[in-house]
DNA sequence: ACAAAACAAGAATAAATATACAAATAAAGG
DNA sequence: CCTTTATTTGTATATTTATTCTTGTTTTGT
């Protein structure tokens, strides 16, 4: 297992330097650097490893290293973080309707902090939303219902 | 379009409620929830919500939603100012219609300047924008398309 | 309203990934 | 050194997931 630990630095630093989109591709890589190994032994490396397959900037898939293992850590594309369950709601005071449009009022500098989370969540009742202060405006995506955007939106306002 | 946006948001929910481990096993919640799809439909889902599937606590696979994507300020890049015209589109990410607005995201910070060349141009199916950090809010003319203000923004964003 | 383009979804299947089993190898304890 | 126990691995296969192809539906521009 002297083999097996450097195997895994190599997967460890090739995922971190490059793009790296199925198993199989992985297994070439690693041949390039001299480690010759099956496809189920590498399946059994990334479960140890907890590396996830996510999807990346095109739409492509790609394996990446979950935080603890992680070399250098500057890809914005790769963050694989679970959601820690609900409480961004922080702030939140009331929202109201007009037509397809949304106004959320927060506790004062809370708003761009709410409209970021509630951005970072692609609700695909919500196409967009621009934060000021206390307020939040958000623009409901057509063919949505003001229900269906209340629901979405519960997903991190518990208590809306 | 409607069944599939609540669809999303279902899985949203059960992912952040509960341990998932296939596919097949979030296509039978699903089930109890109302919702009948393949597992094919589920898979292109999962894609789009960029959902992974990473290894959970016991060694135990578990799919997981992911961390809103987060663009940060790459240090010297804020300073520099493109001069030549068909560049002023810089920051621009994407842009999504709803009624007679329209919602533009750009990269942290790029929104007010994009905002501000928009405006400049004065395009007769704009009547106006407001911009926050990374989104734009645009109000359509009346009498004008979609297609028509795509057109007009080419002018400035060429990629649009 | 109508044609054209974009989108959504199922069935079937390809592709990718995980695991049962067996064999080999290595550590541990006397 | 020899047995016992735990690890590692490959082969073959089961399982799981992605995609191709097709069809019906919705949007969009005119």
């Amino acid at each position: 297992m002297k083999i097996k630990n450097s195997r895994l630095d190599a997967i460890r630093l090739i995922l971190s330097t490059q793009e790296i989109g199925s198993q199989e591709e992985l297994l070439s890589e690693l041949a390039k650097e001299g480690f010759t190994l099956t496809q189920a032994t590498l399946s059994r490396d990334l479960h140890q490893l907890r590396v996830v397959k996510t999807v990346g900037v095109q739409g492509r898939y790609r394996y990446v290293l979950t935080r603890p293992h992680q070399y250098r850590h500057e890809g914005a594309e790769g963050d694989i973080r679970p959601i820690t369950p609900p409480q961004e709601a922080v702030g939140f005071l009331s929202i109201k309707f007009s037509g397809n449009i949304a106004v959320i009022h927060t506790r004062p500098s809370y708003a761009s902090t709410l409209a970021y989370h509630i951005d970072g969540y692609h609700f695909p009742e919500i196409i967009g939303t621009i934060a000021g202060d206390d307020t939040v405006m958000l623009v409901m995506a057509e063919n949505t219902t003001k229900g269906a955007v209340l629901r979405a939106l519960r997903t991190i306002i518990p208590n809306i």
